[in-house]
DNA sequence: AAATTTCTGATTTACGTACATCAGAATTCG
DNA sequence: CGAATTCTGATGTACGTAAATCAGAAATTT
């Protein structure tokens, strides 16, 4: 059987009282006792009961998640799963708000990250624009003893707990080693469309791409990068360009969102040229391209993963407890048309 | 707030006792004031506190694992994770036995599975042979209601509750394009090489292979299976063999596990020749051979992540709840040399 | 209608923890 | 050394559910 605080209370040769005091770092036990318990606690293997602890307290995990506003099935996905976890909340104790900013802009985060100073949350998830007034105001309530986990697109250099999302350069290096190997030795220019190079996400992936393709696939030339705010008018006007300016392009790597405009730009060319086209997130509009052959692999990270993976970081930070590490680790998936889920 | 005991008492005009004999089906109600009760949990939306009932009843959920012995990696990287969840076990409120029997033999499994027949578990989980004796057995175990799932190898047909695994056949067309596209429109033969055709999982990836490769890849000449029996030594021996014996191979397909042995027959010949491999299961071998070079991708089931769902099903399934079907899809994980966790 | 039998209600204890109160012990201070 | 302060113990209630007991009510049988 495993331990309790009773079994704690004899061992140290104290009350319950006192063993509650300590465990819950209450005020009134002098040094010695204190360290009499600890002692005992760590002797017999004592580890509290979280479901009981949580039944006795009532507790419930407040938690806020800042998610970007934006016109693109990734965005609408995240803000679907974690809607989802809403409807979860009461079996999981926790009551999760929702706030929104506008995409890439770093006041608007720092003002919804300060607005939340002082709030006694249990965690906070942000997808962050990476600029140090960002980092500064994560840090000011990591100060605050709150949990503070990033989501999709990492924040380096702060002290948040967690990053919930994909390994963004690996994401970028193995997008270049499918173009590179698709296109089986053939020679020619690659267009790369990112949404923005003011998210680390962003430049992570073109960091990984870029060097791969320089360092084993020398036939192939990068062009500029076309930044398409992860909006899709934008990114088919962009792409549009593109490919009726440069007849030498043959492969395409996307790296944010926006793809219906890609996708839309793509089908209006598609029958006069042979493109190889790799992107990331699957949408219903990127699956449908993988199904017909309009693009040839999809790198995903699965929202629901990481809206559920943050969720229980957040909590177990908030307790001082560990996660099991495998389990939060995001995967970079790869969908060709064959494993679509 | 949400509701609990004592609101269905107070919404059906009944007595706690009552309201506790209806929600855990003791006897000495009558029809009419059951369903009084019933209704009352309906309208007030009531769901059990799994935690506090667990508390109160000190429950915790016996499991067993039921795997088969053998000298390869992905076996012991899938024993290795179910003891981590042993080690689990005071927090999760399990009890986890495993239960070993001969790798390829349905008749053991059958043994296996019918002593456990009236041993009152929350739930088994098996790596299937696929055999009508097996699907029986599991049969007779899910009539007791013993919550049964099938870990790795499915085992359709049957009544198990929940397969822990990946979709073979979605598997296998993903490895047939890999590697048909890495081999960018050249002529020869494929050899693979497999464990068994026994198992489910193992036909599945060869069906799913052999087709896309028909399909799409016209110019790729399939040869016959090798068994390997997910043994090291075969699977060199074989390889070696097939190797020397014909010149016109340029792929290898490796759907079972004994990779070590493949490597050691790759790495013996692999200077004289050009060949693109694709194998499944990632392990020290395999991750070391990808980032030499010998390997191009890897297919991969996380077992960890087989073995948690598992768990998780099973305890559900033994509640009567329902989980998070997104997830307990197990998937696909393909493996480049640029993503290795 | 009386005697059974079958239901139902009221009440209590328990699970492991949190938290509050109050009395008494130990310590420190003046 | 007594008073003030700080620590510790004893005890009770609570969280939401499970499970047991016993008395009394309702239904059924004779």
């Amino acid at each position: 059987m495993r331990p309790t605080v009773y079994d704690i209370a004899a061992a140290a040769g104290v009350s319950l009282a006192t063993v509650d005091r300590v465990l819950n770092r209450r005020p009134g036990v002098r040094l010695v006792t204190r360290e009499k318990v600890e002692a005992a606690i760590r002797d017999i293997g004592y580890v509290r009961d979280v479901a009981a602890a949580n039944l006795a307290k009532g507790r419930v995990y407040p938690l806020v998640f800042i998610l970007p506003t934006g016109d693109n099935s990734f965005m609408h996905g995240l803000y679907t799963e974690v809607r989802q976890a809403m409807t979860r909340s009461t079996f999981e104790r926790t009551a999760i708000q929702i706030v929104e900013v506008p995409a890439f802009h770093a006041p608007a985060l720092v003002a919804a990250l300060d607005a939340l100073q002082g709030m006694d949350l249990a965690g906070v998830a942000l997808v962050a624009t990476d600029a140090p007034d960002v980092r500064a105001a994560v840090d000011r309530l990591v100060a605050e003893r709150i949990p503070v986990v990033t989501l999709v697109s990492d924040l380096t250099g702060s002290t948040r707990h967690h990053y919930a999302g994909v390994d963004n350069i690996a994401a970028g290096r193995t997008a270049a080693r499918l173009l590179g190997r698709f296109l089986g030795g053939r020679k020619g220019d690659i267009t790369v469309l990112a949404g923005s190079m003011l998210v680390r996400d962003h430049r992570e992936r073109l960091e990984g791409f870029a060097s791969v393709m320089a360092a084993e696939f020398p036939q192939l030339r990068l062009l500029p990068v076309l930044e398409g705010r992860d909006d899709p008018e934008i990114a088919n006007a962009l792409v549009s360009e593109a490919l009726s300016g440069n007849s030498d392009i043959i492969g395409i790597y996307s790296l944010g969102a926006g793809n219906r405009g890609l996708i839309r730009a793509l089908n209006a060319t598609r029958q006069a040229r042979d493109l190889t086209v790799v992107v990331h997130e699957l949408t219903e509009h990127t699956r449908a391209a993988l199904q017909n052959g309009t693009i040839d692999a999809v790198l995903n990270q699965d929202a629901g993963h990481e809206v559920r993976s943050a969720v229980r970081v957040m909590k177990a930070t908030a307790d001082g407890q560990d996660v099991i590490a495998g389990q939060e680790r995001i995967r970079l998936d790869i969908f060709l048309k064959d494993n679509l889920p």
